[in-house]
DNA sequence: TGTCATTTGACACTGAGTGCCAGTTAAGAT
DNA sequence: ATCTTAACTGGCACTCAGTGTCAAATGACA
């Protein structure tokens, strides 16, 4: 059933592993700009240079699920119904996965905080998930309308994760979403 | 009536003044990324090392009155009725501060929007915005839902901002800015 | 086994940002 | 006016991120 996967795709990956576990590690332990990328590619066993051939920045490293999270929470926009409602039930179901990998959040998260650089990388990941809520917003609704609700949204859904992030991700996830949601009106039903 | 300011200051002034100036014709003309720091301190009559003695990084220099608007706003809160009527005033009177500053923003949000770094370093920016909103609507209601509430409006102000740039800053400022506000609800009364 | 495409390492280079120190210049007192 | 002191500046050396180039190594496949 599975597609052959040769040993090249296979030690491309298990380096691609190494080299985030090695990053990782180090950053947790004394943060994201003391640790040279020197110093992750030596203890996964590669040099400086194939580092950069696996992430663009040293900042990607710590984002290293970002494309398939966004992937996934776009295909849960697709199979969701128009307007609002299929943005609100797009973004919980993406909540009950954040929640399920909540470890790994968490790492992420006390790495990101002590580093400015980090929390604006961050950040400008964000439009790429309010672009996708605003092109399925503009189904049902003007262009302007469904930009602005979006960047409100995305608004709301960073406010959610920084604040379970600030407890530790001891909350209840998906009950802070549904408080989000709550502060919202109106949906258009074109 | 004005305060006495020795040769020291004005010529500090005058350098800070040269060195945005000089920056911002270099990066509208080739772009932030394609221009060293160099070649700015170089044009001002400064040396590189100076350079980084009026800006502590190369970003910091696109946004030279980013500490005066942030003071200006906080200010207008203060002076602000409670909740969110208060922070829709204090935001409606920046719109208006901002529409009067129209070309420097322009200026600004075309060199912007061409770099990466950019991008990711104004998002950073916001977090100052959002937890002075948030301050302001915690003395009236819960903190959960002032910073839920506080990270809404900046998602929809960094929304408007960006359709009004994307326009350049054709369109009316203030009327995006009502049509914003009136996608949210729920005026708490504590 | 041999051929070919992909991956890697090594080296050199640009540019951001920092620490340090010595030289210059303005402020303020006598 | 001159001296002393503190602020400002330039120059140098250094670390580290990121990129281009090329030759060597390695897996895919016939």
């Amino acid at each position: 059933m599975q597609a052959t996967v040769g040993r090249r795709e296979r030690k491309k990956e298990a380096t691609r592993e190494a080299l985030i576990q090695a990053a990782y590690a180090r950053f947790q332990e004394r943060g994201f700009d003391a640790i040279p990328i020197e110093a992750i590619a030596e203890a996964a066993d590669v040099s400086r240079r194939t580092f950069f051939r696996y992430f663009p920045t040293k900042e990607a490293i710590v984002f290293p699920r970002q494309a398939e999270r966004l992937a996934f929470f776009r295909r849960l926009l697709e199979d969701a119904p128009p307007g609002m409602t299929g943005v609100r039930r797009a973004c919980m179901e993406t909540a009950e996965a954040f929640a399920l990998a909540r470890e790994e959040f968490m790492a992420q998260g006390r790495i990101i905080r002590r580093s400015h650089t980090l929390i604006a990388y961050e950040a400008s990941l964000d439009v790429q998930w309010e672009d996708a809520v605003s092109t399925h917003l503009s189904q049902t609704m003007e262009p302007l309308q469904a930009r602005l609700l979006a960047g409100g949204i995305m608004g709301l859904v960073r406010a959610v994760l920084r604040i379970w992030r600030g407890g530790d991700c001891r909350e209840d996830l998906e009950a802070l979403g549904e408080t989000a949601f709550a502060l919202l009106i109106r949906e258009e039903t074109s």
